[in-house]
DNA sequence: GCATAACTTGAGGGCGTCCTCATGTTGTGC
DNA sequence: GCACAACATGAGGACGCCCTCAAGTTATGC
């Protein structure tokens, strides 16, 4: 349990370098993103990316933590919300926001690869606001009682891949799908379902694809 | 304007192997599956593959358009269908169907590579009928008002989506995600939509990725 | 059966990516 | 300013995939 010791002051500022290419890489071309690519955005050869960072999940881990943390930052202010409708829906739009302006942070949610504590406790507390913000909206009456919480990662997922496919030519497109489906959420509009909810066992298991 | 010389015997048993491998392949891994395990799978050399289907493409037309015809299939009978909403819904879930069993046709369908008058006309067909399910539905009142066929493409690519996340977990998951999705397409739930539907030109013109 | 065109084969060059490691460079503490 | 640990570098081996082509094999028509 000794202390770490500091990094030498260039090793600092490549580490810097080499976040800020990743993030940027990582938003536009997704987790798998050649590692080349990101050292020579970074101005900075391939062998010290491998040396700051050994693995590419240390990168990821490094590089989407404060995402992560934006995640859950709106999970919170989802629940803390007047309005349980209005709380719910901002949850889902906020997070559809960064699932289409972020390709990388869309990997991390489908995959949630993240090893590090920081992302896994963010992940985490989002999952636990997520819960608390649809049992609100089903108590007060606005959220049909037939959806889970893990309904709400099959939709995100599938707005993920309209935003996906339309970002470069109808950045906003992925908020009519995000409409349609809120729509099909309330208590009005229920039919009962076809299939039952995924287990949280279920959803781990899932999408390694 | 030559009459085609036919194939000699073998390169017709080959041609065989060949297409039955592609489909099976392209169904499991999608249509950038490598070639090489085709040909393995087939019980062929890569050359023989490469003589009978000079590009990826050509393969891809040959072994998915049966799949394609019969997704038209699937909007005929739609189309035909007595009650207008059933109509409408057995398209979606038929679609969403082939969507979620073959991932080759998911890859098809989002990225319309078809090269061939088989394939193309096949979507073709599809697309039109698809616009008069819909146009059918509206003037039933069974469908809101507001929703173009466009987006029923974007609502299919995200079922698609969760469909392939959750295929070797929970096969049906996916028609929950559709349940909810036809529950936001009655006109009793409608709410004003965000965003204008796409055009086809900006249809045309996404997901390569 | 034979000649020949049709077909098959798989080694191999090209490419992009991953990752390592021997060598050279530079910051830091004394 | 020296010595040494810390760091940076990029050539290069490994791998998987693409696609070609010279050489060998086989079906077909006579």
């Amino acid at each position: 349990m000794n202390t770490v010791r500091p990094l030498r002051q260039d090793a600092v500022r490549n580490r810097e370098r080499l976040l800020s290419a990743a993030r940027e890489t990582f938003r536009r071309r997704g987790l798998d993103a050649p590692l080349e690519e990101i050292a020579r955005q970074a101005g900075v050869a391939i062998g010290t990316l491998y040396n700051r960072f050994p693995t590419r999940g240390d990168l990821i881990d490094a590089a989407l933590g404060p995402l992560a943390r934006q995640a859950a930052q709106i999970a919170e202010q989802a629940a803390r919300a007047d309005d349980p409708w209005a709380g719910f829906a901002s949850f889902l739009e906020g997070v559809c926001e960064l699932l289409a302006e972020d390709r990388g942070y869309a990997d991390l949610h489908r995959t949630r690869i993240g090893g590090t504590p920081e992302i896994d406790s963010a992940l985490q507390r989002m999952s636990v606001l997520k819960t608390a913000i649809v049992a609100r909206a089903k108590t007060a009456g606005v959220l049909r009682e037939d959806v889970e919480p893990s309904d709400l990662v099959l939709l995100m997922w599938g707005v993920a891949a309209t935003a996906d496919s339309t970002r470069d030519i109808a950045p906003d497109a992925w908020r009519r799908h995000l409409a349609l489906l809120l729509d099909g959420l309330r208590p009005a509009a229920a039919h009962p379902l076809p299939a039952p909810p995924l287990t949280f066992r279920q959803l781990r298991n899932s999408a390694p694809g």
